[in-house]
DNA sequence: TATGAATGAGGCTTCATTCAT
DNA sequence: TATGAATGAAGCCTCATTCAT
């Protein structure tokens, strides 16, 4: 099997380095690393990637994406049928952001806050994840505001600041996962008891 | 004053490197980064200290550390008064936090996170922030559990749930000041509303 | 139109690697820039040359051969007639040397410069290149001796030397060109006037 | 003598420089090369240079120039007498040539016109070396002036071609040097005999 | 005839560290 | 305490060449 597809190997190596650049950093994953790590030469790295640079915008755009852009769609008819839970809705969309970090959550924070740290010196890299969060602030603002014209939100703090305090918890849950892995990621949900006034279906009555 | 005293230097390289890691994290800054930026010869380095590892250490140890160790003193006659305002206290914990950050907020949270990616591949430094967290974390608990006791607190949820949450929005809001920082970070007072139960000193009564 | 005959492609990188050569030098021009530049994958190089060393060979004897081996014939003819001018002979052959070297002089002489420097590090091409400078000179030693002979060029210095100006001069507008394109190459004919004893066809008369 | 000063391994390494590139071009000399032949290790280049670039700028600067820009100052009081021999001055300059070439003609031919052939891809080069063409150009063209003005060079020509050919026949023999080492290079004396109308000084007569 | 994945040698450059001064 | 020359390992990238398709 010396000949693969150029697609196959491309996945491999972009595999290879996300799960690398996790425990190092990607700075100090070398292409020797990422192409011994898949058995493959390190010349080869060349045939898929232009640049060191240009695979870090493979892996962001395919391993680390929070992917609140695509989300919207489906939850979306939901969130505006009449009768909705916004609550449940909320609970749905905050599960999404660990489900879709993949089989290693670890693996998936530690690169993920590898690649924010890295943000400081690659303008591209901060754009990206500046669009990122936009993506999941808008997503989560439109829920709060939903919530709120529905009379489930508290409206005695503005809808933005509600907002930051969701998102907020949970990047904090992320960094405290690092601390310590054996933390409970559910605990955010108690930030809801906060937004919510006490409703019929909430899972604390 | 070609000869200065060797105190003085090393505060200065401590201090630059500090700066510089902010921006590259550590391993991208070299040795003569930091001693041009002072304008010193890159050999004199190794006067001051034994190896690059060493300097991180020194940087994390008088930068990083978010004092959560020398802090309760003064704290603690406070909180076992008979008639202590937990909340009043916990915030000026929490504001705490950000003023001994230093002048520069946004920096020393690149830095302290630049410092949490590292991590991962330096048992030394992955101890030290554990500590570090612990550290904040005993003491928060500490607070919230009088909190409970004195019935300022909501009991149906568990100290060191509420500490975590408390923990948590802190960090949360490092993050978000990193992505956007124009944020307001004083947001994070909110998450007290949830843990206190509405008692006579609130702002918000 | 995917397959073409071989002897089209083989002509079309030959082409190439003259164009290319001259900006570059032939060792700083790789095979992926000459096989990108006619729209043809790099490994198909290897279909039509057997090593990049036998490219250069090729490029050399079809675009930078000064072709003073073949030039002979024709003109040895006229040159024995019985009253025969040499002088005009002399400037034919002059003329056919930039001529030869095809549309676009500059690139020519690059070329042709570039390899002369190569030459120093492959035997095969310095003694290409000395066998077709003694073509040259041979051709221009017989020349110069039909007109002294003759009596139309002076004798007064040896055949050979006269023979070495002639050549030296046409060589050192060539570099002058390099330096600036502007120059007017017909000056080089001034040297006939110290060769030529004056004479009835002069057009210096 | 581990340890010497940092001019002297800089001159070390612009005269190895110099002599490898005569032989291979710039571009095909490593680093490595060049500091293996001073008994240096390959990353002790860097402490002289900031890049390779840079060597070949002091190379060209300190081993090629061909120095008519200094020169002119002694010969111009002497052009300037009443009763100056110009085609003495001349010649002097002319052999000056050769001289300032230093010990091994051949390995500076190779070397200046491999630079020559270099510039082609580097602006910096090619500017310097017109520059230099331009001061050799202009020193001579004093000097073919100042012929005409005294009588002593032919006036039916006019001074920039006189200095053209003047220029011509010196390059054109560097090429004949290099396809042929044996040739003498005072052969392009003879160039003077047409320039110069017959006069007492001339050592034709 | 054409392709593109794969290779390994080699080139430029950076860098932590050592050492004589 | 300070310097700057020297080192060698390691990293990124290029490239001629091979090979299965």
């Amino acid at each position: 099997m010396k000949y693969s597809t150029g697609i196959e190997t491309k996945r491999k190596i972009i595999d290879a380095a996300f799960q690398l650049m996790a425990d190092k950093g990607f700075d100090a994953v070398s292409i020797d690393d990422i192409m011994t790590s898949i058995g493959r030469a390190k010349g080869s790295f060349y045939v898929h990637f232009k640049s060191k640079e240009e695979l870090l915008y493979e892996v962001m755009r395919i391993r680390l994406d929070r992917g609140h852009g695509q989300m919207a769609e489906e939850i979306l008819k939901e969130l505006f049928k009449d009768n909705c839970n916004v609550r449940a809705i909320l609970e749905r969309v905050t599960a999404e952001v660990h489900v879709s970090s993949g089989e290693d959550y670890l693996t998936w924070a530690f690169a993920y806050y590898h690649l924010l740290t890295h943000s400081r010196k690659d303008e591209f890299v901060r754009e990206w994840l500046e669009t990122n969060a936009d993506q999941w602030s808008a997503f989560l603002n439109m829920i709060v505001k939903r919530g709120q014209e529905l009379g489930q939100i508290r409206t005695d703090v503005d809808t933005q600041t509600i907002t930051n305090m969701c998102m907020g918890i949970v990047l904090g849950y992320d960094i405290l996962f690092m601390f310590k892995p054996r933390i409970d990621v559910n605990e955010v949900y108690h930030i809801h008891d906060w937004m919510f006034i006490s409703d019929p279906f909430s899972k604390n009555e």
